[in-house]
DNA sequence: AAAAGGCTCAACCGCAAGGTA
DNA sequence: ATACCTTGCGGTTGAGCCTTT
């Protein structure tokens, strides 16, 4: 296969998005929504942006509803827990803290927590990266021996289903609600 | 006042999953 | 059955801000 990445093509911008930027992609959003597609999006939002730029933009900084920084001592204890539950899988964990996201709370894990939680003595053990390093073992196996297809997404399935066990048990209650204030520590770099 | 080093966090990269022609 | 495409995720990087000297 080898694909290229996606940003490689001549002509398209990187680094930090402008107010200009931001208002465009808004904008297309707002009109047309999420879910028309992103590879196709910025070109019809008049962006020089791969889709993989305007998404990861939209849904960690641009999207209504999210809270920025100010993460208040039931959200650090929150986190604590699923991260001790689920390892780094920031998505997941993002979507049991409201208005974070993935992104916001690994930074804050990383810069914050994980000082604090060693300062404490309290170093959490670090989970084998269930993300890449389960996922690059099952690639290896399936081209080392020429696994049927059959077997492979039987794989898959398994490994979203393995997913769906670990949001089941891990019931974190009740604490969502104590987070619905609006933090406004944004430092509004833009 | 300014240079150096530390810290934060937005954004990028590479890869796997899932979809479809 | 498979080749290729898009999307989404986790790890990492580096620009710019902050603090210390």
């Amino acid at each position: 296969m080898g694909r290229k990445p996606c940003c490689s093509k001549e002509g398209l911008k990187k680094g930090a998005w402008t107010s200009k930027e931001d208002m465009l992609l808004t904008q297309y959003i707002k009109e047309h929504g999420e879910a028309t597609g992103w590879r196709s999006l910025p070109k019809k939002a008049g962006l020089l942006r791969c889709g993989k730029s305007c998404r990861l933009r939209w849904v960690n900084y641009l999207k209504p509803g999210l809270k920025r920084g100010n993460f208040k001592p039931e959200e650090d204890d929150l986190i604590i827990r699923l991260y001790s539950l689920l390892g780094s899988r920031w998505s997941l964990i993002a979507g049991r803290i409201p208005g974070r996201t993935d992104n916001d709370i690994k930074n804050y894990w990383n810069t914050h927590l994980l000082k604090k939680l060693k300062a404490q003595g309290n170093e959490p053990r670090r989970h084998k990266s269930l993300a890449k390093h389960t996922r690059r073992r099952t690639r290896e196996k399936a081209n080392a021996s020429s696994q049927s297809t059959k077997q492979k997404s039987n794989n898959k399935t398994k490994k979203r289903k393995n997913v769906g066990k670990i949001e089941e048990n891990c019931n974190i209650e009740g604490k969502d609600q104590a987070l619905a204030k609006t933090g406004t520590r944004n430092k509004a770099r833009y």
